[in-house]
DNA sequence: CCAAACTGGAGAAGCGATCTCCAGTTGCGG
DNA sequence: CCGCAACTGGAGATCGCTTCTCCAGTTTGG
C-alpha cells in the first residue's frame, strides 16, 4: 500500500493520488473487469482481467486485493441502474404497466450482464454490498407492487420477496440459452406475466418462438 | 480387468460373474451413489461415494472407470420414473388435471433428488443417456399438452420445447431454497401454471406462503 | 536527471480432484 | 481345509487450475 502525507487519517477515498500511469491503468483494469464479468460472469479469473486489459497480473493485483473488490466495484453501477429503473417505474401513469416495464427493464439488464445476474441472484460474491443494494431495492419493488394490487391489476398474493425469485426463475432461462437463442426468456417472462395479473380473458401473445429441436438440446446440454 | 474363460466375446454385459463380495460392493456403491447424488448432487467427488459406501475409493474405480458411468447407472432409474409418471399423466380423465399432475409430480421428482434435476434439467453429465430419455419422453409431454389444448384450457401456443424450461425455471427456485423452505417451489408452480391457463377469472392460491426476510436472505447468497 | 513509484509476468505455493499401486485379506474350487 | 486368484483399502503420485508474490527493469515527475 503506497501513500504519500496524507494528514487526515480519512478510512476510505484514495489515501494519496496514484501516479497518473497507475491511475490509468486502474482503469483499464476496471474497464475489463466490467467488460469480462458480463460475458463471461463472475467466475473469470483476475488473469483473465488483467490479460483483457493488456496489464500483467501483478498490477492488477495491486490495486485490487482480491476479486471481491473488483467484483464489488464494478457491480455498484449495476446496482444503481436497477434502483434507478425502479424509481422510474413509479412513475409510470398505469400501475401495472409500471411492474412490466420494471420487471422487463430489470431483466433485460441481467440477460445483458451475465456478472450482474450472478451477483444480484446467484449470491456468488460481494455478498455485503449487494445485501445492502437489494435493500435499497426494496422499498421500491414493494410499492410497485402495491399500487398494482391496489388497482386490482396484479394478484394479491404476490409479495416483494416473491419477486426476485421470478429473476432468478427467468436467469435460469437466460442463462442456459444465452448463446443459443438470446431472446427467449422474453416467451417465458410474458408467461410469468399471465401468471402474474389478477384476471384474463386470453393469453398474451408469446413474443419469441420457442425453442426448435436443436437449440433445445444444446440449452439443455 | 479381471475376466474368467468366456467364450463369447459379447462386448457389453458383465464378462464374467463378479465373486460374491466384489457383487456386494458393487451394490452398495450403486446405492450410496444414489443417496449422495440425492442428496448433494452431480458433483461430488468419487471418494465421496466410496467412503458413504464403507468402500475404499479403490474398490468404486475398479467398478466404475469414472463418474459418468455411476451417475449413468443411477439416472437411468430417474428416468424409468419420469416415463412412467407421463404415462400415467396420459391416463388422466381430465387433460388439464393430467397436465397439472404431471408438471406437479416431475417438480417433485426434481425437488427430492438434486442430482436426477442436475443430469435432466443442467446437462452436466451423462450427456448421452439423458438425451435419449429425453427423446423418450418427448412424445408423451406432447400428447399431454395437445391434449389440454384441444380441450381449451392451456394456452395454445405453449409448445413441447417449453415444458422442460418450465422446470427449469422452477429447478433454480428449488436448488437456491433447498435448506431455507424446501417447499416454495410450490408457490411458483401455481404461479406458472396461472399463466399457462388458457384464461380464468381469479389467481389460483398460492399453496405456500412467502419467503420471509431471513428466508429471502439465506435463498440469495 | 534520478529517486521513488510502478510494471509485468515467471513461478512459488496451495488446493482439491482423479486415479494408481500394492501389501494384505477374502472367497471358493478342488 | 488348503492355496491361489480375486479382491480390498487407502496412502500418495499426479494433474490442472488458481491465487498471489517477488523483483529486475521501466516510467514518471519534481
Amino acid at each position: 500500500m503506497s501513500r504519500r502525507i496524507d494528514p487526515t487519517p480519512s478510512p476510505e477515498p484514495h489515501p494519496s493520488p496514484l501516479r497518473a500511469d497507475a491511475e490509468r491503468n486502474r482503469l483499464r483494469i476496471l474497464v475489463a473487469a466490467r467488460e469480462v464479468f458480463a460475458q463471461r460472469g463472475l467466475d473469470v479469473t483476475i488473469d483473465d482481467i488483467a490479460r483483457h486489459a493488456g496489464v500483467g497480473v501483478g498490477t492488477a493485483y495491486r490495486r485490487f486485493a482480491n476479486r471481491e473488490q473488483l467484483v464489488e466495484a464494478v457491480f455498484e453501477e449495476g446496482a444503481e441502474h436497477l434502483i434507478a429503473l425502479a424509481e422510474q417505474a413509479l412513475t409510470h401513469e398505469d400501475p401495472w404497466d409500471g411492474f412490466v416495464q420494471f420487471f422487463l427493464a430489470t431483466a433485460e439488464d441481467f440477460a445483458g450482464d451475465r456478472g450482474l445476474r450472478e451477483a444480484f441472484l446467484e449470491g456468488l460474491h460481494g455478498k455485503i454490498r449487494v445485501a445492502a443494494a437489494r435493500d435499497r431495492l426494496i422499498p421500491a419493488v414493494s410499492a410497485l407492487i402495491a399500487r398494482a394490487q391496489q388497482a386490482g391489476q396484479l394478484r394479491g398474493d404476490l409479495e416483494s420477496t416473491d419477486f426476485p425469485l421470478l429473476q432468478l426463475m427467468l436467469g435460469a432461462v437466460t442463462e442456459h440459452s444465452r448463446t443459443v437463442a438470446p431472446a427467449v426468456w422474453r416467451r417465458y417472462l410474458v408467461l410469468l406475466l399471465d401468471g402474474l395479473r389478477h384476471d384474463r380473458d386470453h393469453p398474451t401473445p408469446l413474443p419469441h418462438r420457442a425453442l426448435d429441436k436443436d437449440e433445445f438440446d444444446q440449452t439443455m446440454a
